[in-house]
DNA sequence: CTTTGAGTGGTTATCGGTATCCCATGCCAC
DNA sequence: GTGGCATGGGATACCGATAACCACTCAAAG
């Protein structure tokens, strides 16, 4: 059936057919709606209805390549699997979508190396502006990012130099905060899961405001286990908190690296027959559905994540529409994205 | 910092650089490995120090307009946010890098008018093959896809008038199997909790099977719930048990549309005190990271989505492979995945 | 010493649109 | 009536790669 082998119809068939040239057939389909003064108008249906009678349809492979405008947006998140940087996606997605321009999704499975080699595979098809998730990219991603020439914009984090635009949250502030909640609710040994590299920048980021934190509330210090590579699963967590309690077992309550393993940790406790909150108090990150739905609902840092990619989508956009207009660069932005603690039962 | 303003590096500037045609830049850099004769070597060497030092990055534009090759597959899932999709992203494109493809992802938020807007941009750009999520589109979708003459395959069913090739399973048949299973194990009235509309074909597939199975075993019929649109939450899990039990107390178990909202159904029975699975017994769909370790962990069915992406992925590179050398279509394939019942504490 | 052939790298044409410049037209105002 | 101005649409030159063809080199064979 399909693939009748023959030559695709051409825009310059359709200009012939009609009796015009090719550049009237353009105008005809990229301007929205002629001003319709009625001569233009009636040519311009001929022509509608001609490509529509011959199935034309545009090639935006060519239409692209003349124009210099691929018509999307390039992303590069850790992973597809994590509903967190899926839902900052589709942010981004519903936020250029406006524009008409479509998001190009990539992933680094949390690995600098890796996401060197998407950008570059994204670069290739040369989008219009870049989303990067975190602050911490090889030299040679960097290099490319500024060979480019497109606005960048990095989210998820506040890095130190940020390579244009930001928009982000600081994560060792966040988990600090949560920290010197439970503090603040009376727990007195508390300990930190999370994954044993520093691949995941996020992660290490929390490991530090965990770190930092106890250290300013004289807290003893060092509870720390970490497992496996990033992502930590929920069976790391669930592991991860036996082993916690095994080599501390003052501790009565730990923070995760993130709502799964947290997650994981909640379920090893009851399995155990650890009460939670009462042996121990457990809080995540993320605001994770399982989070909201799990029973005892776990504490944890919430923070908007759609809405991480809406203003990283619309801040991409100003600045594309800012190179492309006035040819001129948008200054540096920061985006600063609040988060809260969301105080629920597990604490 | 980023974008000096400066025109982008083309193969050309590259080509002046090492003082060689333009075309000894382009067959450097795709020639894999030359046959290695120590001159031709060396200049190619030379060739690609300078695209590093100069930052060039090929234009994959110009490329695809050039060789008419997009070197791109696209998908079509209904949704980022479900682990059984974006794993079975995950084998699509490990399947097809090994080409060097790559994979444009796009979303169909479990609607046929989305999936039919996304595929109408998707195709405007000209991919080598698509690979769809499930077996029902709108005739639009299908005329498109067989004007494509590309290579199409759909997963994650068993479409009885696939479009061409098929990677998938049975959903009513797998739910089927779980519904005997639950009757194996004693349970005798049993329900079934999924989304309202039949906007989810694979969620409608796997009520079928519930209400065939319940019918041939002489089960009391028609303990169904039905809340909101696909995907169906924890949330709606939680909300459609305790609705389910209070409408048809002597209820002993119940199948969920998938893990999330067995979940969801899980919590809401351990926060009223309903024991699981003494009271009634919960089920899943899809075997996701949470149903392996919450407390109790859910029996599910159990499905291997990386490998319905693999094995799409593959099929399809052989259907363009075939495509292009012979320029002959693959016969239509359909690739069974199997299913088991993964048998846990839930049930 | 010449012929042959494989392999290398240059030259030119081309893909299908859009940008740009330009002229023709028609309307209005003076 | 004529100049000015806005507007529509044609002609042409690209955009940046690759395909296809060609010229040349060098080594082995005759």
């Amino acid at each position: 059936m399909a693939g009748t082998k023959a030559r695709a119809v051409t825009m310059a068939d359709v200009a012939a057919q009609v009796g015009v040239s090719k550049m009237t057939v353009s105008r005809a389909l990229n301007r929205p709606t002629s001003s319709a003064r009625g001569s233009t108008e009636a040519l311009r249906q001929r022509i509608l209805a001609a490509c529509e009678q011959m199935g034309y349809v545009i090639d935006q492979t060519a239409r692209t390549f003349s124009s210099k405008r691929s018509g999307f947006v390039a992303a590069v998140i850790p992973s597809l699997n994590n509903s967190n940087f899926s839902e900052t996606a589709q942010g981004i997605t519903a936020a250029v979508a406006a524009s008409g321009l479509q998001l190009l999704l990539g992933t680094s499975d949390y690995r600098l190396e890796a996401e060197e080699q998407m950008l570059r595979s994204l670069l290739m098809r040369r989008p219009e502006g870049v989303i990067l998730t975190g602050g911490s990219h090889s030299p040679a991603a960097r290099a490319m990012l500024l060979a480019a020439g497109i606005p960048v914009v990095e989210t998820w984090d506040l890095p130190a130099e940020p390579i244009e635009h930001t928009v982000g949250f600081s994560n060792a502030a966040a988990t600090a905060a949560l920290v010197q909640h439970l503090h603040g609710k009376g727990y007195r040994s508390i300990g930190f899961i999370g994954g044993m590299s520093d691949r995941d920048s996020r992660g290490a980021d929390r490991r530090r405001g965990y770190a930092q934190a106890v250290a300013e509330l004289g807290l003893p210090a060092g509870r720390v286990v970490s497992v496996g590579q990033p992502p930590m699963s929920m069976a790391q967590g669930a592991q991860a908190v036996q082993q916690l309690l095994q080599q501390w077992p003052d501790v009565d309550a730990v923070v995760c690296v993130s709502d799964l393993s947290a997650f994981g940790a909640l379920s090893a406790c009851q399995r155990l027959g650890w009460q939670v909150p009462g042996r121990i108090a457990i809080a995540g990150f993320g605001d994770f559905e399982v989070a909201k739905n799990c029973h005892p609902r776990l504490t944890t840092v919430a923070v908007d994540c759609a809405a991480i990619g809406q203003a990283a989508g619309e801040l991409l956009l100003r600045a594309i529409d800012a190179a492309r207009r006035g040819g001129q660069r948008l200054p540096p932005e920061v985006v600063n994205i609040p988060f809260h603690i969301e105080q629920r039962e597990s604490t």
